[in-house]
DNA sequence: TCAGAGAGTTCCACATATTGAAACTCAATT
DNA sequence: AATTGAGTTTCAATATGTGGAACTCTCTGA
């Protein structure tokens, strides 16, 4: 058997495989009842069934006896306290973050890659307080949003490639880039101009212009993009906000370098 | 070998040695090395070595290779997101919690029981905007907080008296009750009232008002509080807030049973 | 009322993944 | 050059996990 080095595909060893079956349940987005989960799995009936026992048993997951069904389990908000804290710009970025926010006055999202995809880790709403998590923790598709692009433009070309290829595109709008080809282009030129827009090409009506966060280094550490609704902007209206999103970039950027933390 | 029927205790198989190692980083606070976790932990040190290597590959753990640290991976996060909107009372609550918010203007707390422990899933801030992570996930104590205990009170008494004894109580307070009697004593008096008070118990100053969730079958599902200092509020003035908060809290309690994840 | 189907659970001989003492590498000290 | 300590690798022993098959329920329909 070989081990995977840096994941992105699955199962080493036990712990990969439980680990697998978690994704599974929670990207059901609802209950799930074991055979579901069997039919997905290429787990054997005995096998999936002690894993999730396991699981249950580790509270990961929540076993409803009476529907009968897996979902998973609060430890894990526990657990991604920790590590929203430790590993994610957003306690970093905050500050930031609030300034931008009201300043321009629009939707403000702060995301990492995570696995290909845009991992959206803080969020500043115009209008509403702050959804928790049902933002920070939302996942997004990288090839058709501001930061997803912003993001995969600066990856070094050998991880971009892998990413481009590990996006499953899918026509969300008529403007939606719909193959590799197509993305990589546009990939280009997104680092050349160092900004990357999302002309409503995830939703109809929804616009972005986004920024990568880069280190001194030039490694991607993030993406921050200004969200805004045709009804209440334009695309060029978002680009005289260029200045603003990239100094806040380079803030934050400038701030987790020298992020230590305290002995 | 002995097969662990709850948690509660832990590690049953690989998984959960490994979720164990999760849990010892997570609990750091702070990117953790090789030597400190191989110290905390009972693991020799291939076993431990190996434990952090699969995590690592798995993306429940970040490494960091300049400093020679682990920390909670994102990965973490992405869960969390699916448990904290399917297993957790807030995406129910939020428009009852919302509403009691804006009625008595003061801080809100959603909390359920987790491992003994208070596990706070959502929260209104009177004055700021909320604050994200760096609350939902934050665990507290069971046995000195307005949550914390309404929700002890009103567990079976077999789970009850398991989780006072899982209390580790120190006296963050000169009010802190720091023994099982105390407390039990004081969870019978909360049964009797229905509602709990928080007198300073767990920090200066900081004053509370919780109930309990109900289910219709009396089954503990979480806890509801309302925050104020003692410069701006009185524990006679929170008790008139009794009403609106017991009300909000059957509210959520009848919201939680009837929901069904649509089909 | 009873056969049949489907979901969930248990069993156990077998195979593999996990174990951990010990040996090793690579700095940083002395 | 010798010493120490952190981190990494090896490998035989074996504890752990595997999965086909058999079993138990609980429905469903004739």
């Amino acid at each position: 058997m070989n081990r995977q080095a840096t994941n992105g595909g699955h199962a080493d060893g036990t712990v990969g495989k439980a680990l697998d079956v978690m994704d599974r349940v929670a990207a059901k987005g609802r209950p799930a009842r074991f055979a579901e989960l069997l039919a997905e799995s290429d787990h054997p009936k005995a096998t999936l069934y002690r894993l999730l026992q396991t699981l249950t048993s580790q509270g990961m997951l929540i076993y409803d006896e009476t529907r009968q069904t897996y979902a998973p389990g609060l430890r894990l908000v526990r657990l991604a306290h920790a590590a929203w804290q430790q590993s994610s710009l957003a306690p970093i970025a905050r500050p930031f973050v609030d300034a931008l926010s009201k300043q321009v006055g629009e939707t403000i999202h702060l995301a990492q890659m995570d696995q290909g995809q845009v991992l959206y880790v803080d969020k500043r709403n115009a209008r509403r307080p702050v959804e928790m998590f049902s933002e920070a923790g939302k996942i997004g598709p990288g090839y058709c949003t501001g930061v997803g692009k912003a993001m995969l433009a600066f990856l070094p070309p050998d991880d971009r490639e892998k990413a481009v290829n590990m996006q499953s595109f899918f026509a969300h709008t008529s403007r939606t880039l719909t193959t590799p080809e197509a993305l990589t282009q546009e990939l280009a030129a997104i680092r050349a101009a160092g900004i990357s827009f999302d002309r409503e090409e995830h939703e109809q009506g929804i616009i972005c212009i986004a920024a990568p966060i880069l280190s001194s280094a030039r490694r991607v550490m993030g993406g921050l993009s200004i969200t805004a609704s045709t009804q209440r902007n334009t695309l060029d209206g978002l680009a005289r906000l260029r200045p603003a999103l990239t100094e806040t970039a380079h803030k934050i950027a400038g701030a987790a370098e020298n992020w230590q933390f305290p002995d």
